[in-house]
RNA sequence: GGCGGCAUGGCCAAGUGGUAAGGCAGAGGAUUGCAAAUCCUUUACCCCCAGUUCGAAUCUGGGUGCCGCCUCCA
């Protein structure tokens, strides 16, 4: 069996074979740090970390390289626009980013490159294809010629006469004005009055946007590498544009693999920050939403296709998560990663279709249809435990249980579903905070309800559960006479 | 105009030639003083038309609708 992956470059599904066995190399396109990261990010970023475990779950050691891109207009008009400077506006997003990422259970980048960090490999880089002749100078800046590159276009699969220049009525006319061919793209920008630059043999100024990318990958990983990733809004021009630079260079393939994932659409419409329908991972889970019904979210659709992000398929990821988490916190032995040869035949056959479906270009949908089949018997164990069947201890403690729930979060953990420390935390005090006046007073009624129930009194202890529910606040009893309750 | 993608039950979403995974929601039942939780059972001929085939959601052709990209973008 072989990992099967959809390459962008070729159009069709390929199987994976790294240039050195047991190794991959992968450069994934990050963020322009001028604001906090929407879930079009997470989307992408929680499926490129899936591949990363995957990979190396199968057994490959992966060096994962991701960007911040620390220097563009963006960044200097959100500094301009708060009187503050571009490395303020980069160093506070690029903290947020590793929040909301971590908080996401994404792993980060081995290494994590800034393009304000690279600037000698960029101009080396600049002045190579100057020296080959597939750049040129003019007023300050320095173009790449896409003309001089005979195969322009094939990740795209686009041919430069048949596109509309401009179509997506943002080219600024100035700058086409000094192009030698419209879909040019700047090398290097020449710094304006006031703005933040740095030195260069064609003057003061800042990369273009596409030549950081070229340049960090050639430096952390070399000149052709195994697996290059991205949102598929980058295909055009942001990749072709880096192949394009990079292979006029070296001569070299840039990536033998090239993956792109789909977007995140609203009512149908990509999530973006210029039509303003983003939603910002930070804003999401400060709402109450999980890390994990985040991921789960994401994963329950196939990487490549776009995603409508609604609160109603959010809700059902959410109790979607709640029945996952049942079963994987089940209270029983730990046991260490279960060894496959030693697995029961169910269970057996359940890896097997779970790896199956992830080497099927990553079909996390039927991966996760797996989880859910191996978490099913588990989460009506955890029930009968939590109802005092003691029965259900000694079943929890046999082999069956116990393999069945070793592989079970070692799946889940290879698609990143796991209790965050955070996670943990919200349940812990649920129900717990007596300690605050407002749960004072709730333990108060609750503790009425009781002594209604104990004289047979319905009536009264439904009135207080009416109460209650009224300010939002839920009981649940549990055996024992114990009555938890929680925030809605 | 060019390039690419998508269309499966109430919702989300797998399935690429052999008779429709999984999740959510709903319904019926069990259990619970009530509620929640839990358990069991249950709900589809796959956008339209034509064709290939013993057989198609799956292949071919033609439609229709929607989305992305064509120098901000994950």
């Amino acid at each position: 069996m072989t990992l099967r992956l959809t390459n962008t470059l070729t159009r069709r599904i390929e199987a994976f074979e790294p240039q050195v066995p047991g190794q991959v190399g992968i450069y994934c396109c990050g963020v322009t740090v001028y604001d906090l990261c929407h879930l079009g990010h997470a989307r992408s970023y929680i499926v490129w970390d899936v591949l990363r475990r995957y990979l190396q779950w199968r057994g490959y050691a992966v060096t994962f390289v991701q960007n911040f891109t620390d220097i563009d207009d963006k960044i200097l008009h959100r500094a301009a626009a708060e009187g503050s400077s571009m490395e303020v506006v980069s160093e506070r997003n690029i903290e947020a980013f590793f929040i909301d990422m971590d908080a996401l259970n994404i792993l980060r980048a081995d290494r994590m490159p800034r393009a304000t960090r690279c600037l000698d490999g960029i101009r080396a880089l600049i002045s190579e294809l100057e020296a080959k002749g597939a750049a040129y100078s003019a007023d300050g800046d320095v173009y790449f010629a896409v003309m001089k590159q005979a195969d322009y276009g094939k990740l795209s699969g686009r041919d430069l006469s048949e596109q509309q220049e401009g179509a997506s009525g943002r080219t600024a006319s100035d700058e086409e004005a000094r192009k030698q061919h419209p879909f040019d793209f700047a090398l290097w920008k020449g710094a304006k009055p006031g703005e933040p630059s740095f030195a260069s043999p064609w003057g003061p100024g800042r990369p273009g946007w596409h030549i950081e990318c070229s340049a960090m990958v050639r430096e952390e990983l070399g000149e052709t590498i195994d697996i290059h990733l991205g949102g598929a809004d980058l295909i055009f021009p942001h990749h072709e544009n880096e192949i394009a630079q990079s292979e006029a260079a070296t001569g070299k393939p840039l990536a033998r693999y090239w993956l792109h994932n789909g977007m995140v659409n609203v009512g149908g419409e990509k999530m973006s920050k210029s039509l303003g329908n983003f939603t910002t991972i930070r804003s999401l889970l400060e709402s109450g939403v999980s890390p994990m019904t985040l991921r789960l979210f994401v994963l329950q659709a196939h990487y490549r296709k776009p995603l409508d992000f609604t609160t109603e398929a959010l809700e059902a990821a959410a109790t979607g998560w709640k029945g996952l988490a049942a079963a994987l916190t089940l209270n029983t032995p730990a046991k260490a990663e279960a060894d496959p040869a030693q697995l029961p035949a169910e269970l057996a056959a359940a890896r097997e279709r779970f790896i199956s479906a992830m080497d099927d270009d990553l079909n996390t949908s039927a991966a996760l249809a797996v989880l859910f089949e191996l978490a099913k018997p588990l989460r009506a164990l955890a029930n009968r435990l939590e109802r005092g069947d003691t029965a259900a201890t000694d079943e929890a403690a046999s082999a069956p249980v116990t393999d069945r729930h070793a592989l079970l979060h070692e799946l889940a953990g290879v698609l990143g579903l796991a209790f965050t420390a955070a996670e943990r935390d919200a349940n812990a005090t649920r129900g717990q905070s007596s300690a605050a006046p407002a749960g004072a007073a709730i333990e108060a009624l609750i503790e009425q309800r009781r002594a209604a129930k104990a004289a047979k009194d319905f009536a009264s202890a439904d009135a207080i559960r009416a109460q209650l529910a009224d300010q939002g606040i839920e009981l649940i009893d549990k055996p024992g006479g114990i009555t938890e309750w929680i925030q809605r």
